[in-house]
DNA sequence: TGCCAGGCCGGGT
DNA sequence: ACCCGGCATGGC
């Protein structure tokens, strides 16, 4: 339900791997230092340009409270007033503050010991935290745990429709599962692949309408 | 200058 | 199970 594509996916799939790899070159994500700075920029970015994300961690970083106890121990007022760049800072100084409780209540305020945990566990316990969805989920894992699961964005959904191989009615887990059960689970793939997307969906195919000339995809 | 950015939740159907 | 309004700043 809701791939359209058939046969030779995995041909399909990593073909348009190679295609965007060559035009735009290794991504080199999690724009990050530390694995707290890669949870924080996850929730942050939720609908939300990067750039204003960056300002918003500038503040946490000069402030100094860009880790767990510290962030633990900061009114949410406080937290909000920071990241007010990043926009709808309200919700977001909430969702920080439920996944950092998270983090202090379940694994001692470890990152490390939370990504000890198996991929889909940890996946089930990030989902049940309120401001943690599935894109947000998948990048935390990803990108801070290195674990092999596929972040699917707004720009990832509309290139596979765009080219049809998914229809309207593909859901965020389907394409997941789209691209886990028909690429190698290997994690530098899945990163690369992921930021390539957002490289493609930076430069081309902003609109919902097809047809963006020199388009990497063309004709896939 | 309006539109949009690397979503998610809660309430209503 | 979907659908939709709300959340908000900064850059082009």
């Amino acid at each position: 339900m809701g791939v359209i594509a058939k046969g030779g996916l995995e041909e399909l799939l990593m073909e348009c791997y190679k295609r965007l790899y060559s035009h735009f070159g290794p991504q080199k994500w999690w724009p990050g230092d530390t694995l707290m700075e890669i949870c924080v920029g996850a929730i942050l970015t939720q609908n939300t340009n990067w750039n204003n994300v960056s300002k918003a961690i500038e503040n946490l970083k000069k402030a100094a409270i860009l880790d767990c106890s510290a962030l633990y121990h900061l009114p949410t007022e406080e937290l909000a007033a920071l990241i007010r760049p990043a926009g709808y800072f309200n919700v977001k100084a909430r969702r920080l503050k439920n996944f950092i409780n998270f983090v202090w209540e379940n694994y001692g305020g470890s990152l490390d010991k939370m990504f000890q945990t198996d991929c889909g566990p940890l996946r089930q316990a990030l989902l049940s935290v309120k401001g943690i969805g599935p894109e947000t989920a998948d990048s935390i894992m990803l990108y801070g745990g290195n674990k092999p699961t596929f972040v699917v964005d707004a720009y990832t959904m509309r290139c596979l429709r765009r080219h049809d191989i998914v229809d309207e009615y593909c859901q965020y887990e389907d394409a997941r599962r789209l691209f886990m059960e028909n690429i190698p689970q290997d994690v530098t793939l899945y990163n690369e692949y992921h930021a390539l997307f957002v490289a493609l969906g930076k430069h081309y195919c902003r609109s919902r309408k097809p047809g963006c000339a020199s388009c990497p995809l063309q004709g896939l």
